[in-house]
DNA sequence: CGGCTAGCAAGTAGTTGCTAGCCGGTGCACTACT
């Protein structure tokens, strides 16, 4: 029997022509052939696909991989003849084609997204082709987007189970500690391999420009992208803005197009190939709609109209220029009033009332119930039903059963104890979120090292000054020289404090001490008071 | 949370200012119609 390494070489070589793999795919490759769960965090353009391609050739049985959308599976799938897609516009006998293609093994890899596997057709005919490895790709979406927009992506545990539990792979270019920590707990994976490579991006060079009024700021952007070099993106926080701000470009005859949720996937399309191609768009104007699948090379620069609703949102998404190595610049034009609108995002849906309403129905039916048949009654979106729905389960009052239907198990006076906990969780959820917004408000507002303050955020630690950021540029990215007596707070220690409970130290900086808390979310605290008060007790 | 808009008052001409109310981002699947 040949050395792993060498097979995994070989189908490197033979089947995708990778001359080597580069740092990280090896290492993910051999702890899921050696049956681990593994979570890879790696940046873009450095072969996360490449892993579960080799993996899956070389364990028996099929992969299924869970990607968030439609489009991006089309690109994987692209002249692949042991790959296909499973989704709402196949056909009835497509559909069966691939069932059946899956369970003799002539498809390797079933790509599909999460809602598909709320079927359960679909689920039973997948779980005849036995399959071995379950991919979850651009996994931050479980944590970003399954607490309340795509609450399916909270039962893909209950789907690994189902599904004879394979091994689990979940792929993803940004996660910060506590994003990780989610994917791994939503996930249910089981001592999971943690393969993290760097986050430094050193071409970026990163700025902020701080602003009061809103039209000087429209004013400072609109000429920033003039005189910059093309391509570049800008992004902003809504669709109205984005048309605005692309059409004020093309009065001042910049090559600009809008790319929003609200236009047609048609447009959508064209806009994107435009400028993926240098083909007539050169500045793409977007709302968080675009970028995933956008591995453009020459992206020369990444505008912030508006701040982003975290620094992990942020990164990523500056992280979209300088692809090619070549210098590239991030700029955030920001003004404070702009985080109110991500503070209103991070508000929630999903309120008190809604959550004893439906705890209510269910347990005034005491049977179990379609989701589907409650819609009318209760006048809630799909979404908010299935993400109440879920607190509700979490809380331990209702069962969602393997066909779908829901049905109360708690007890009847237990009702608003349950109703409680539901709101209680989906509160702390948004308080995190609005967490993560002042995390956003600290990067633009500090005066220290921008690369300094992200990669320690991300758990990085770098020694500043990094001589690539506005802060660096004025002299100061080094000023902040650790101050030794932060009270011997250690990153990455678990802490507790009297008011919010649990949580790991995220940042020590001379006097301040930022903890992220497993329930609120990052807090920071000046080092001198908790030194005084004795506000943080170290735990074992 | 903050920005925009419609509607109204003030008071003699076209405009100004105030306030209450509304709206804001991501995608899947599914259905009905062309």
């Amino acid at each position: 029997m040949r050395r792993v390494s060498d097979r995994i070489d070989e189908v490197a070589r033979r089947r995708f022509g990778f001359e080597r793999l580069r740092p990280g795919q090896r290492e993910a490759i051999e702890s899921v052939l050696a049956g681990r769960d593994t979570v890879a965090i790696m940046s873009t353009g450095s072969g996360k696909t490449a892993i579960y391609q080799i993996a899956g050739q070389l364990i028996d049985g099929a992969t299924v991989v869970v990607s968030p959308l439609i489009a991006l599976q089309r690109d994987q799938v692209e002249g692949e003849d042991d790959a296909a897609l499973l989704n709402s516009t196949l056909s009835g006998t497509a559909r069966e084609e691939v069932f059946e293609e899956a369970a003799d093994g002539g498809l390797e890899y079933v790509l599909l997204a999460p809602e598909q596997l709320a079927n359960e057709e679909v689920l039973e005919r997948l779980r005849e082709a036995e399959p071995s490895l379950f991919v979850v790709d651009e996994a931050h979406c479980v944590s970003e987007w399954g607490h309340d927009f795509r609450p399916d992506y909270l039962e893909l545990a209950d789907v690994v189970e189902r599904l004879g539990r394979p091994t689990v792979l979940a792929l993803t270019a940004t996660a910060s500690p506590p994003v990780r920590a989610d994917i791994v707990d939503v996930l249910r994976l089981r001592d999971p391999e943690m393969v993290i490579r760097g986050f430094d991006r050193p071409n970026i060079w990163l700025g902020v420009e701080h602003f009061r009024d809103g039209e000087h700021k429209r004013r400072a952007l609109l000429d920033a992208v003039v005189q910059a070099p093309p391509p570049g993106i800008v992004y902003v926080a809504t669709k109205r803005a984005c048309e605005e701000v692309a059409s004020q470009l093309r009065e001042r005859g910049v090559r600009a197009d809008a790319y929003h949720g609200g236009l047609g996937s048609r447009r959508r399309d064209e806009v994107q190939a435009a400028f993926m191609h240098d083909a007539g768009v050169d500045v793409v104007v977007a709302t968080i709609a675009f970028g995933m699948g956008v591995d453009k090379a020459n992206v020369r620069w990444v505008f912030h109209h508006d701040v982003s609703a975290s620094v992990d949102a942020y990164y990523q998404e500056l992280g979209r220029s300088g692809r090619d190595g070549a210098p590239a610049r991030a700029v955030l034009f920001y003004r404070p009033e702009d985080l109110g609108l991500r503070r209103f995002f991070a508000g929630g849906t999903v309120d008190r009332a809604a959550l004893e309403r439906v705890a209510k129905v269910l347990a005034v039916a005491a049977r179990p119930i379609d989701p589907a048949d409650m819609l009318t009654e209760l006048d809630l979106s799909k979404t908010k039903l299935a993400t109440a729905v879920h607190r509700l389960e979490e809380a331990g009052f209702v069962d969602v059963q393997e066909d779908g239907c829901v049905r109360a198990v708690g007890r009847e006076d237990g009702l608003d104890e349950a109703v409680e906990a539901a709101a209680h969780a989906e509160e702390d959820r948004h308080a995190f979120d609005r967490s993560r917004v002042e995390m956003m408000r600290a990067y633009a507002e500090r005066r220290e090292c921008r690369r300094a303050f992200v990669l320690g955020y991300f758990g990085e630690a770098f020694e500043p000054p990094c001589g690539n950021c506005d802060v660096c540029d004025a002299g100061l990215g080094a000023e902040e020289e650790a101050s030794e007596d932060a009270a011997g707070f250690v990153v990455g220690a678990r802490v507790a404090h009297p008011e919010w409970d649990e949580g790991t130290v995220a940042r020590v900086d001379g006097d301040q001490i930022t903890v992220v808390f497993d329930s609120v979310g990052y807090k920071t605290l000046d080092a001198a008071l908790v030194a005084d008060r004795g506000l943080l007790e170290v735990l074992g």
